[in-house]
DNA sequence: GCGGTGGGTTCATATGCTGAACCGCTGTTT
DNA sequence: AAACAGCGGTTCAGCATATGAACCCACCGC
């Protein structure tokens, strides 16, 4: 391990949960020796990486991280670092792939990319998603914010036989994303759409949106619905960490258990 | 220079107008051999600060800097982050300082700041600063977004006496402030209050808001004026450094100009 | 097929990194 | 008030590790 990569693996150990750190809480944290880390401290500092609490000399995340974040957002804009990932996405499950933000009590579409493994396809021409009645929706109001499902309650449409309009319906949709981790559509939005979801969270664990795969109901059987889960967890996972965010232990524990082969057994039975 | 600092450094040499570089160009630009290069890069590849760009293998800067700028967006935010500038910039002028950020075309107060060295006082009682009859205000028209003139020509309110309201007065104002680096305001909103302002930016140079002094009619001299944007050029590059940004040479080009010894020969003539 | 450029690799050399032990300070305990 | 523990910060001998000249291979224009 060469001194650089010691000395950027310091950075890694400040969070929101520990903002601030001392020496010797450092050199305990990292199992180094003081003089080494404190050596690393400082190139950090001339740098701008960390700098002092001028109060109690512990090292915080200094200014030059925003610095470098906004020369990265502006290089790599949300939008194109979801590209691959959801291209990887349609062409690994053979469906269409899309990627929605939560802006206010609005999820609006990002980006999406249509596979062009079959003839018969799912087309995102929405551009905001009806909360109650579209996979991503329900994801949003099981990860998001809790006074979203005021929103969605005040709107419950009807657009297919299968919408959910009450709010026990939609409650019931809701829970079931939180326990499986995945949000689900079986044709509520669009009745030959059934689509499923998985969260996309930022750095403090919040919920900023869902990527999503639509698939066509007639070709929706048991085994698909298994690949494209596991291939959901898989991009949600590079997605939230192309964005600079942490998956929550809960969701990663509820895909676990929702792809597990004894799950499985479930499912199909 | 260790290792690591000049790991760091490579970090640096990565803009929004240079956003992708290729090893060799790495190598030409750092000064540095090819070899060394290359294991700095591998090093900071492996802790996320950059990826490669699989097209074309050059480098940019990678998700890391995001994760780390969420955590220090959470650390010090911005508003705690000008504090320490703030009160020092009260201090040393002996008058009110405060931080306003534009949001849109609204310029609101962040923070401020009261000396308690005078018995009198400039009291920042508002939260959002008309465009054209506040130091603050002509800061933002001056090196803010082009259409920001028009949203303030459509309101020309008049405060005071002194207050300009016609398009041809806030544009003199502006090209002063454009001229010198600092907008001002001689009672234009509130009639016995005299302010002086600074821009701050992001590290694209954008305009991002303003630092402020102000300073009560009375005891404005042409001496307390030269201090004021002494201190005021000073707190507005801390506080841009501390927000991640960078300023323009050309403010910085105004404010030498304005400050030079020969410039105050000509004012208090 | 040839020169120029690019990314990536090798290896002998010696530079500069390491860590035990140290200092001076502060707040707490006895 | 003396002893103590913990802190941030410093020193220096010894050797791990960073360094860069020279190298390879692939690609591109010609």
């Amino acid at each position: 391990m060469s001194s650089a990569t010691k000395t950027l693996e310091l950075l890694s150990f400040f969070s929101a949960s520990r903002p601030e750190i001392g020496l010797s809480q450092l050199c305990r944290i990292a199992g180094r020796d003081k003089a080494t880390t404190y050596r690393h401290l400082q190139a950090l500092e001339y740098a701008g990486f960390v700098e002092k609490n001028p109060t109690t000399r512990h090292y915080r995340l200094g200014p030059a991280v925003l610095h470098l974040a906004q020369v990265r957002e502006a290089t790599v804009p949300r939008k194109a670092a979801v590209q691959l990932s959801l291209s990887q996405l349609a062409d690994a499950t053979g469906e269409t792939a899309h990627v929605s933000v939560l802006s206010g009590t609005v999820v609006y579409s990002l980006a999406s990319c249509e596979s062009p493994r079959h003839g018969t396809r799912a087309v995102i021409d929405i551009t905001t998603f009806p909360l109650h009645a579209t996979a991503t929706g329900i994801c949003a109001l099981a990860f998001g914010p809790a006074d979203l499902f005021d929103v969605a309650a005040a709107h419950l449409d009807r657009f297919t036989a299968n919408t959910p309009t009450t709010p026990q319906a939609v409650s019931n949709l809701v829970d079931n994303a939180r326990t499986t981790g995945f949000g689900s559509s079986n044709g509520n939005y669009e009745s030959e759409v059934y689509s499923l979801s998985a969260p996309l969270f930022d750095q403090t664990e919040l919920f900023v949106g869902a990527v999503t795969v639509a698939s066509v109901a007639s070709r929706f059987t048991p085994d698909l619905e298994r690949k494209i889960k596991r291939e959901l967890a898989k991009a949600s996972r590079e997605i939230t960490h192309n964005w600079g965010g942490t998956l929550p232990t809960g969701v990663e524990a509820a895909w676990a258990e929702t792809l597990s082969p004894l799950h499985a057994m479930d499912t199909t039975s």
